[in-house]
Parts: C-alpha cells; structure tokens; sequence
DNA sequence: CAGTGGTCTAGACCACTGG
DNA sequence: CAGTGGTCTAGACCACTGT
C-alpha cells in the first residue's frame, strides 16, 4: 500500500504545508534524507520527483531543492468529482436532476466512447450548485457498463457524488483528458443556470478511462463565467498542458 | 548535453510516432530494452517516466506498457510563445503593436511579479494574429531587467517572436502557471479583436519565472471564443491541473 | 574547494498478469 | 508458472554551485 517515497513525499509535503520549509527555503539534501531516514539515495529522489511533479519544489545541479510554495495542487479526484471539489474548498455542493435516458449515441459519442455499433449509453443531465447556486451544468454519456451502475445511484442518491459510488462498485477511473474552451450560452443553459443567454461561460470538455486507457465517461461540462477557473503549473521539464487550435467540436 | 535516458527516450517516441509501436500495442519490456542497448534497467525507466509524464504510455504491474496515443502534448516553449504555437499548427503568427509603456505597477502586478517598491514594470500591449484574422488581446508585464530588453526589440521587431529573442538574451523561462477562466469582452477587448462588446473570451492569466521560480512576467491574454482551446492530460499518478473556486481577479 | 543534484550501474525482492 | 513492472539498495562518476 503505503511505499517509503510515497512516505517521504508526504512528511516532506506536510513540512512545507507547517512551514517547517516555507517557500523560498532549501531542503535538506538527498544524502541527509537517506541517511536520517535510513533509506538509500534512489529513494529520496524518488520522493523529491513527486513533489517536483506537483509543482511544489524546484532543482538545480550544485544547490539544494527550493521550495517554491504550499501546495494549491488539487488531487485527481478532486478534479475529477465535483462533489470532492466543493468540499475541498468549503464549499456544500449540490445536484438538481434534469435527465437519464438510454439512447444510441451521437457520432461524437460514439467516436470518444471508441462504441461498436449497435451499443447504447446512458446519457445524464444535472445541474450542480455550489451552496444552493447553480454554477454549472454537467451532460454526461458513461458507457453502458457504467451507465447501468449510474441509473441506480443517480436515482436514490440526491445529492450524493456519482464518482464516489461507481468507484465504491470497483470502477477504476485512471486517466482524463480535459478541454478546456469560451462558449456563449445556449437558450437551455441560460435556463438552467438563470443567466441571460450569449453569457459568457467556461466550457470544459471531459473524456475520462481506465487504467488500461478504455473510455468511461464523456462529458460538457458549462461553468458560469466568473464561478471557477482552472489552473495549470508547467515547466520546461514537464508538462501536461495543450493549447489547441480550436475546440474540439 | 543529450543523456542516455532522453536518447532511449526519443526513439522510443519517435517508435510512436512513425507506427513501430502503435497506439493500443505493447511497447518491449524494461530488461528487453536495457540489454538491447547495453544499458542499466533504471536507466530504461528513466526513459519511460519522460514518456510517461507526457501522457503517451501507460503501465501497469505484470504487463508490458501500453501505447496511448501519438504525441499530442505541446513543449512548454510551444506553450510560451504564440508565434511557436502559430508554426506548430500550420498557421502565420501576426501581431499589431497597441503600446509600450514604463510605469508604475498596479498592486496585482508588483504582487505578482514580487516587485520592491519603487521599482517599474514594463507594460506592453498587442494584438495577435492568426493569418491575418485577429484571435488575442495580450497584456504582458514584466519586470524592469527584462522589459528594457523588450523595449528594443517590440521596437523593431515587427511580427517578430518576442520570446524567442529574449531566450536568444539569455533570459531563461523556467516554470508558468497558466489560469484559464471565461470573461465577457470589455470596450476595449471588443474594438481591438472586432468583436461584439459583451461576447465571450477564454482569458488566460499567466505567470513565468526563472530557474529560481524569480517573475519575469505576468500577463493577461483574452483569445476569441472559439479561437483556442486548452487541453491537459491528467492521471492518478501525475497531475498538473487546477480547478480553482474563482478567477484570481 | 567541499557539497550538491544529475546520471548511471548492477544487483535484489515483491505483487501482479496472463497463459 | 514465467514474465513483468514497482520498489529499494549501494555503490559510482560527473557538472555545477557557492564560498
């Protein structure tokens, strides 16, 4: 389960959260770390990657790590579950149901699911609000597997996290691609949301699979225009981020 | 300069990329590769971490890995620079200067930037093209030292990349942190991209710094709706993205 | 110059996959 | 079951930093 790097990323982690290394300060070296924890150097690298991975720490030949700042960094399922999300930043997250239905995919489903013909999906419409505000609207088509699961638990569950659940039932979601786009509001978004139509919002477009990188889920997410944002650390050593040249469709 | 572990890294993407290892297939395991090239097993997973961290395999204990896809990721100079990013897509990269001034900086930019009191920032404002057709309002601030280098060469430069000249200076760009948020086009916005007042932008808030995570810039980009769109890749192992609760101003 | 991180080697044991 | 990736050890040499 736990690994000593993954322990020594944590202690680290919470070091810089106390202040015990506030940004700006150095860490201890790698060979001071291996020895003081008895492990060996390879280890402590290992560790220190995943928090460079995180944006928290930078490096250079011939000095020791700095720590750039707190960590900001949400966890993949926060970003991944709005439930999560709300929660994490203190938020009450809540669901208004507009629709489940099962139905034969659009093209474009049916190209980012990577659906045989002749398969059905399970397509839902919610609204999600943030202390009791609409902030966004969430159409979303999960394979029939997975839609099958969803049917039962969006019925009963209110307010509950779909993700949660279907996770709780052993679905493993690994990867997620994020599109991230200016939209102007259509008549039914303006509705749901009670805005005006033509408002600006943010339209994030989401395919999400599992380990083994087979599609789940495919959703268009709309946010309110000043209700989030999203945020992206990047350096010359790695990086996630795509600009793309329009919107996919 | 090119170490082993990019080297094997390269061809491995190259391998990707030309249909050797295509998507949905199995790339050779660890020790195949590392005795093939007479190389160490950590050394060869060095090279599948790069690979890795660009959302191009994945792994999992008792299988060899799995191609995902052809390189989709952009490098972060791509990311940086409008004008690389227009070459990368086949586009012409234009620009028409709107100002460049030296003054005072406002409380958000001497935050951002860490600035001393006292000190100035250079502030320029463009208009970026895409063939011709006018997609971005950018808004850059940067810090003395590297503004009054951008002062000669916005000066004459013409369409020329900005970044590419202060990289030819000697300025390096180390880390950015990229915020995307929706906005509604304001007077100004509206005139200088020809749009409607009131229409919907992708506002992109970026922050760069040096090897030492020191500002070098700050700067806020609008794009054209449905001109650009940003993607990331994310996973449960490595993420980079943000979701935050409001547009940091 | 001593200290540090970057790279690389050559082993080891384990948990998991798939036939 | 053999093969594979995940984790870990214990070394080594080098380039770079800061004094």
């Amino acid at each position: 389960m736990s690994t000593l790097y993954r322990r020594l990323a944590d202690e680290l982690r919470a070091g810089i959260a106390n202040g015990t290394y506030p940004p700006g300060s150095r860490l201890p070296s790698e060979s001071e770390l291996a020895e003081r924890h008895g492990a060996a150097r390879g280890t402590v690298r290992q560790a220190f990657t995943v928090l460079a991975a995180d944006g928290l720490i930078s490096s250079r030949k011939g000095t020791r790590r700095l720590v750039l700042g707190p960590a900001l960094r949400q966890s993949f399922s926060q970003l991944h579950s709005f439930s999560r999300w709300a929660a994490s930043i203190g938020e009450t997250p809540g669901v208004r149901m507009v629709e489940l239905v099962r139905r034969e995919p659009t093209d474009l489903e049916a190209e980012r699911l990577e659906l045989s013909p002749g398969t059905r999906i399970y397509h839902l419409t919610r609204v999600r609000l943030l202390s009791g505000r609409p902030v966004m609207v969430e159409r979303t088509a999960y394979v029939e597997r997975i839609g099958a699961l969803v049917g039962g638990i969006a019925a009963d569950a209110g307010d509950e996290s779909v993700t949660a659940r279907l996770e709780e039932l052993g679905v493993v979601f690994a990867h997620a691609e994020h599109t991230v786009s200016a939209i102007t509001a259509e008549a039914e978004d303006a509705r749901l949301l009670g805005v005006r139509p033509h408002s600006a919002l943010l339209r994030e477009l989401r395919r999400t699979t599992d380990p083994d990188n087979r599609p789940l889920e495919w959703s268009d997410d709309r946010y309110l225009g000043d209700a989030v944002a999203f945020t992206v650390h990047n350096s010359v050593r790695a990086s996630t981020l795509i600009r793309s040249s329009a919107p996919s469709r």
